[in-house]
DNA sequence: TATATTACGTAACACTTATTACAGATGTAC
DNA sequence: GTACATCTGTAATAAGTGTTACGTAATATA
């Protein structure tokens, strides 16, 4: 075994990445009040100590999860944030989501939604956290097309704040019909509609 | 108290009808998972087994609340689809959802997603119903357009299924984005940014 | 009034929940 | 090698879960 940074006392026997990722994943699919900690035991493979040790209790855990989630799986967002011309973030904005939510190898919506919506009084710390997340990238989002706004790009007699939630809830929309089952070319299609109707 | 119909034995001494209501207000908030028999007990104002001897289990219950939630709070698509023209229709649709949503005396969003999005395997079965009712809107949706182009008053060449989908993952939307606090105000001017985009 | 039948209220049930106490294992530092 | 520090595994904790048994109350019928 490796000499620890500094540490003295037994090291850590287990991957920490790799338990927080199967973490993530099961939080993804279950949400937090439908995720128990025996749940997370056999999935992380590690005792219920461990967990504490490492991660904290089951709400810190969650927002490691979350944290990691946000770094590793929802930068498509960002990304498509950052491409030079506002047609080409709109663009990218649907076609990434699309891409994102049929990616296999996991729940088939987006965390913020699955995380925890309806929740015991118990949970509602987990369920503002999610809906946290999802003003903040609206956030993002404005700021964008303000940008676009100054640089001329993008009129501005249209109110960025209602385009924005506008763009916003149909990004959401796609998660939805994607947890209804949707296939990948019929959230493509219904993508392709929706830049249409926006004149992309 | 009244003499029960040709029924002998102790008569029911509670309105089954508001304590149904009752449970499916709860229900509207915290959804399947974050909802227990005991905050029920205190929610309808009944014992454990007062509520099983007339409702069933917890599952049958909530089976019963999205019943009574579809027939007295979710008509709103079924009027919208009675419109008789097709703008009439998706104008409706838009208008109705968001009254809908921001009518006070219940959870801002709608039953169907926050009842149970990501929940644990026991709770699978409520979330089944809440996609398989989403699922049902979409189909509603899609025989009215159908019906549209059978008129005349709807382009044949586009797709009614994608359509379907395009729209109903924006009225999803609305949801969330009242979910996420938007005001009414907000809702109307998203939803008519929608309408404008789609040439209403 | 007596009896049958149903509902009510309480208290218990078996099980799961998140969390922690404790003993032993395994490493580092001297 | 010895002392110390940390982790691991098990088992226990207290509280909460959905559900039911049981004694009592209330009504309909006779």
């Amino acid at each position: 075994m490796k000499t620890g940074a500094g540490k003295t006392g037994r090291p850590i026997s287990f991957d920490k990445d790799a338990a927080l990722e199967a973490a993530m994943l099961l939080f993804w699919e279950r949400g937090f009040e439908g995720t128990s900690m025996a749940d997370l035991t056999q999935a992380m493979g590690l005792n219920p100590s461990s967990i504490y040790a490492a991660f904290g209790d089951k709400h810190a855990l969650f927002q490691l999860a979350v944290k990691r989630y946000l770094a590793s799986r929802a930068q498509y967002a960002v990304k498509a944030l950052e491409e030079p011309t506002l047609e080409g973030v709109i663009r990218a904005l649907f076609d990434n989501t699309v891409a994102f939510l049929t990616t296999p190898g996991h729940p088939p919506t987006c965390m913020t939604l699955a995380g925890a919506m309806g929740c015991s009084v118990d949970a509602a710390p987990a369920r503002d956290l999610m809906t946290e997340i999802r003003r903040q990238n609206e956030v993002a989002i404005r700021e964008r097309l303000q940008r676009a706004q100054k640089s001329g790009e993008f009129a501005k007699d249209i109110n960025a704040d209602d385009f924005t939630r506008y763009l916003s809830l149909m990004l959401a929309g796609l998660s939805i019909q994607s947890a209804n089952g949707a296939t990948k070319a019929e959230l493509r299609r219904a993508a392709q509609m929706a830049l249409r109707h926006m004149g992309y």
